[in-house]
Parts: C-alpha cells; sequence; structure tokens
DNA sequence: CATGAATGAGCTTTCATTCAT
DNA sequence: TATGAATGAAAGCTCATTCAT
C-alpha cells in the first residue's frame, strides 16, 4: 500500500515541459559539455535563485562560452527542466526500501513518511527552486501541478483501500481527504527544509517531524486501536 | 475560543513592509491620483503577475503621467505594499459571524475554518499575487512569514487549551501539530482558490471543502464522541 | 596706483549674465520669498555644487514651494545669477582700505595681494562654484572671462606705469607679464582655498602666501633696490 | 637639470584613475571595437565636452550598438579614463629635445617651459576636458591633484638645487615658489589653448608666451647677470 | 562545435518645467 | 502670489540571443 504523504513537485518524473529539447550531442566533448552546462546551471540556480540567474553566470560558472548555452538549450528554462530530469531519479526512489513486508497501517504510513521527507529534504534546495520557478512558468506550473495530481490520485487510492479495509474512516472523500493530508505533509517538508535555512531558529527535529505528521494523518484518518 | 485552521499568509494584516511610504499626498487631487495608482495597481498585479508588471503598466492604467508613480511610490514593492495594506481590512475580518455561542469544539472549529476558506476565496488573486511575490522579494517573504508565525501560534495555543479540556490527543505536541494543519488548510485553500482559476477540471465544491478540512483536523486532535 | 595680483573671476561685479531678469517682487512678502531663495540656493549650492544641486532643493532648502521658484527666476543659472550679484559687494571691496599713502610700489602690492587673497578667502566656496559653472556654461565662462580681463589690464597699466617710473623691467610686455602674474595669485588662491579645504595635508599659512607672492612678483617685474 | 615650470595638471601621465576597468578584448574583433570606441569617445568628448556627452553619441560615432559599450567600460568615466590613458605617451614625452647639453639656467629653463608648452598645445582639449572633469568628478580631481603635486614638487627641487649653487633667491621656500611659477606657466598655457580657441581676440604668439614666462621665472627666481 | 563579441529592445528613474487649485 | 502635483523627455543599463570567426 502507499498511504504517504508525498507533496507532488517531486516524487514524479518532472518530466521536461513539452518544449522540444534540441538534439542530444552526439560527440563525446559535446557530452561533456552539456553535462558541464548542467551541473554548472543546478549550482547557480540553487544558489541565486532562478530570477536572478543569468545565462552567462551558468556558462561561465561551467567554463564555456556564452554562445555554446544554445547549442544545448533553446532557454533558461530548458537548463532548468534538464537539471529536474537529473535530479529526478532521486526524487522518484526515495529508497523507502518497501519495508512494507508487514501489514500495520501505521508502520507502512510512517515508512512512506519519512522516506518522502528524507528525499525531500537531501533536495530540499531544488524543490525550492521547483517552487520558485512555478510561480513564474506557466510550464512548470503545470508540470508541478501534473505532478501534484498524480501523487494525490495515488495517496486516495491508499486512503480508499483502507476505507475498504474497515481502518480508515468512511465519511471522508478519498480524494479530498488525499488532497488536504497529502499537501500537509508537503508544506511541512517546504517549511522544514526548503525555507528551513533561509530562517533563523532551531531547525526542525527530524524524527519529531515523521512522528507528528504520521500521528495526524493517522488520527485524521481514525486508524482504529493505536492508542 | 480560536481552534482555527488558517495559515498566516492571509487572514494577518499585510502590513506593508516596514519600507518608508513616501509622504501621503496633502492635497485632494493628489489624494485620487494615489488612489487611481493603487487601483490601477491591483488590477494590473492581477491580471500580470507582479514579475511582468512594469510601472508604466500601472500608470497608463491609472491614466497618469510615466513619471508620477514616483511621486507617490519609491518602487514596484512600495505599491503593492500599499495594495495589501488597502486589502488588509478584509482579510482582518473575515466576519466568521461570531457563532461561538457554542462550547462544542467542533461547530467553532467548523465556523473558523469557513471563515478563513471565504476570506481566503475573496481575495485569492491578492493570495496567490503575495505568494508569488514572497518567492521573489525577502521583504515579503519576512512579512508573509511573521504572519504565518502568528497564526501557527494561535492555533497551537487553541490545541493545547483544547488538550488541557481532555477534548485534543495529548500526545501532540500543540506546535508541531498547529503547524501541520494550519498549514493543510492554507494550501488547501491556496490549490482551491489562488491556484483553482488557473486549472481546468472541476472547481471544488465549498461546502465539500469546509466539511472535509474541518472532520480531518477533529479527527486529528482525536475529537472525542464525535462519531 | 594698483600693481595688485588679482585674478578676475572675482573682484569684478558679476553682473548678471546677460539673462534679462524676472520682474522685481512688488510686494514685501515677494520681496521675502525671493531673498529666502537666493539665501537658499548659495547654501545649497556651496554644499552639493551646481550640477548636483536641483532646483526642488534649493525651493526646499528656503521653505517654499517647488512651482514658487518660477516666480522668479527662469532657471538654475539665474539663480546663481542672483546669488554672484549679491556676493559681489565684499568680492569689489576687498577693503584694502586704500592704505597707499605711500609711494614704496612693494608696500602697496603687498597690501593689494593681502587684501586680494583676503576677499577670494572669505568668499572661497563661492569661487570654487564659480570656477565650476564657468566649465559648464558658457555664460559664466564668458563672464568670468571678462572679469578677468579687466583684471589683467588694470594690473597690465600698473605694470606699464612702474616701467615708466623706471621700477620695472622693461623688457617685458606689461599686458602678458600681467596675464602670467595675476594667473599666478589666482592659482595660488584657488588652490589654497578653494580646493584648499577639500585636501588634506597642512592648510596654508597665509602670511608665508601672501610674502611668497608678493615676493615672486616683485622679483619678476625686477623692483630695484629690494635685496 | 629641471627647472621647468610645467604645472601639473598636465605633462604628467593621467595614468588612469585606480577604477578597475573591465576585461581587455581578447579577440582582434574585441581590440578594434574597443579601440573605435575609445577613439570616437574622444572625438566626442572634445567637441561636446564630457557633460554634454551621452553613451550612445560614443556608440554611434563609433558606429556601433549602445550595449557594446559596456562590453568595455562600466561609465562615461571609465570611457574617459582610457582616452586619457591614450593620450598618456604624447603628454609625457614632450620630446624637449635635451637641450640640456649646457649648464646655462636660463636655456636650460626655457626649453623645458617650451617643450612643457607644445605638449599643452598639442593636448590642448583633453587639457581642457580633464579640467572640466576635476570640476565634477572627485576621482578625477583627485588623479589631476596627484599629478600636480607631483610636477610642483619636481620643480621644488630644481628651485632648490639654484639656490644651493647660489643661482636663485634664498630668500624663496622652493616648495611655495614652485607652487607659484609651476601655477602660473600652467594658468598661462591653460588660458591660451584650452580656452584660446573659445575666445575671440587675437591668439597669443607662442614665442612671445615662451620668452615671457621664461623671463618672469627666472626674474622671480633672481637669476643673476642675466641683463 | 566552440567562442565571445555585438546587438538592441526594454525598463527604470530623474527632474526641470508647467499648471490646476 | 503660493502651492505642490503632474508631466514626459531623456538617459542609463541589462541581458537574452545572434553571429562572425
Amino acid at each position: 500500500m502507499d498511504t504517504t504523504a508525498p507533496e507532488d513537485s517531486e516524487k514524479a518524473p518532472p518530466m521536461a515541459p513539452s518544449s522540444p529539447l534540441r538534439e542530444p550531442p552526439t560527440t563525446q566533448r559535446g557530452a561533456r559539455t552539456r553535462a558541464a552546462l548542467v551541473k554548472a546551471a543546478r549550482k547557480v540556480f540553487e544558489r541565486d535563485g532562478y530570477l536572478d540567474t543569468r545565462l552567462t553566470d551558468i556558462t561561465k560558472e561551467a567554463g564555456r562560452a556564452a554562445g555554446s548555452f544554445y547549442t544545448y538549450f533553446a532557454s533558461k528554462e530548458e537548463v532548468l527542466a534538464a537539471v529536474l530530469l537529473e535530479a529526478q531519479e532521486d526524487m522518484l526512489h526515495p529508497g523507502m526500501g518497501r519495508v512494507q513486508d508487514t501489514d500495520d497501517p501505521y508502520a507502512v504510513l510512517e515508512a512512506s513518511n519519512r522516506a518522502y521527507l528524507e528525499a525531500y529534504k537531501r533536495n530540499a534546495k531544488l524543490m525550492g527552486l521547483l517552487e520558485q520557478v512555478a510561480q513564474v512558468e506557466p510550464e512548470f506550473r503545470e508540470f508541478r501541478s501534473r505532478r501534484t495530481d498524480a501523487f494525490i490520485r495515488r495517496n486516495a487510492r491508499g486512503i480508499a483501500d483502507l476505507q475498504a479495509r474497515g481502518v480508515a474512516d468512511r465519511e471522508l472523500d478519498p480524494m479530498m481527504a488525499s488532497r488536504a493530508l497529502s499537501g500537509m505533509v508537503s508544506v511541512m517538508a517546504y517549511n522544514a527544509f526548503a525555507l528551513g535555512e533561509k530562517r533563523e531558529g532551531a531547525p526542525v527535529d527530524f524524527e519529531e517531524l515523521v512522528t507528528t505528521v504520521t500521528r495526524l494523518w493517522a488520527n485524521a484518518l481514525r486508524f482504529p486501536g493505536h492508542r
């Protein structure tokens, strides 16, 4: 089962916005340059934010000429797409190891949440970036939107399943509940990890975060028996 | 009591960032011009977004000369501050009908959530705008942040109170729970109202939204008796 | 006699540039406003320099409305003309008291130089200002030019007189010599007083300045007997 | 020996103010463009003056796009620095013909003055320009100031030397005398060449200028025997 | 393919001057 | 006359994108 909380903007494949990517490089040299640009882009994006990044910042960071950029990408958006694509792998497989040999919904839920939050934390800067870009570039808003929906639907199925098994409050509409609870977890992740570093105050304790979120989620669905 | 859910970035007074506003106009004519500019700014901001708005768009919309802008504002940020300031009133008094003649926590909670969501809906575009700006302008991020914290703290007090009265799960840390649940409601509002209009698909049913959110919140805190 | 050194830009009447001054104010109130503006202008000019002074700086300093400026002056140049005009009195009568009851050319020369340098020092800021404006506004360049020429001619007459009396080197062309020596004194004054305050280093000793300049001037003309 | 008169603001290398120049162009094309800009800048500056020159005037004159300016210079000041730098060579080596095979102080002095005045005349417009800018841009004022001091000190050493050899009036303070006499020559040069062209009246006779200035200088120091 | 200079539209900001009140 | 808001022409500067080498 997948009673997970996941925010959307990340786990699902950040499939590049529909814009047609340029031809992939054929030569080795080309591949190297492209890779250098993507790497540099990620660094600069995370450091300066999407809007404040100039293309020349990227090429400079990559040690390439300004013009070379257009050999591989048509725009700033496109590099960002490439950057997200490259990060996708890690985001997709939070490595929750499917430890779900158990049937205990609570345990599964906790594992799932932990995996999600860990993945988020690992890619916190990128997540913040995506959030920022989504506000500005419709393509990425759309992209993020699709991703979120996918997650919500997945979690909705999980909830419906639990309802069927009599483990979850049947009064709840699975989709609505999923929207709310998935959103709850993603907000927590965003605040703790993406914004967290920019704020003063003690950082959130990771375990406490997992525990709280899981408990609230379980309570909200009215998992039985558990205390 | 105040068992409300609200995320902060909205209900609390978007009191302008500390930025030193220009001298307020002394003459009637000045007041008229200033008002025209603020009104135009809101319109253009909501239509084009913060970043895509040029100062001249605002002055043009207001039917004034470009230079007049600087008589009243020093920058785009400053007009936005003025716009938010003007909207503040409505945001502050959601008019939640003070249904709190009852002691039933559930009823109070529902009324509170309904009021919050209604206010959010009324100012949806502005809320989306604020979200957008917060990503870009540190001043507004800070502003939004302070607001959010205030809300969270307020709701945390409500939760602690309920715990004391034996109505809420005592295992939960009030602050953490408040962060999660307040966030949950604000995310829902943001998705439904701020983003909602930009998306295809059936709009969310308002009542269902209120019901779901309230039920989840109540469940999460383990309100007793209720079913 | 007038064996003086004086640079021109100051002693002669800074008669306003030919531009037609506005009608003088008729009412008392008008006279007061005009005076306030001139006073403020001098202050602001001396503080900020001609170019960096905005008309509103002047009106603000004078505690008047921006529009009032144009009741009395047509432009920045015109206020400056008024400012110079007002300072003219002091510049014209260095107060050297015509102590020239003596016939000793050296004593006369020294008194004359002292008077000149004292006047320059008293109006140092204004002199610097004039120098600055002359670089920028042809009208004032012309004005300053005329003044300088007058001085040079006056001193040339003095030199010719001394030559006739056999006191000065007859090989020298009086005009050329006057140009050179008058210029020498004015440069010294400019450096010491107009620039002096903007520079580090010990300020020039006034008496030493008078002595040196006078001695050089006397030497240059080959005053006899003296030493 | 160097009994020369020159005021400083001219002979010494107008080495660019410390301002950090942009990267020098690496390609040939870049070098060509940069050169074209500097050349155009000099022309426009000399024609219109520093203040009235707009950056686009320069690029237009150079036949380049407005944006290209910023590839090589960060500001108007910076081009001017480049212009002065380029003129520096000529200013530095007046080519005074090294007539100093003689020990006759008078001959040396005359040669030195002639060389100085010739160099000044050759770069008259630029000198006027520098004078103008110095009034407005502290950087250039500072620059000019340092240059002047260097000259004065150099001439002061020459004077002290002559005093030691018994050729010059020992009552004079070498520094003060140098300030006055160096200033005298530079003023003459400025009036004759930098302003000269802007004025009506017969232009100064060059030889007469050299003769007069030299004679006055020699007289002022009380060169012996001569006449 | 790589390079890096060239381009120029686009936006902000200032301030002398005018003009309604 | 006084007031102070309104005007709008400049100019500066940035940076994505193109293109000659």
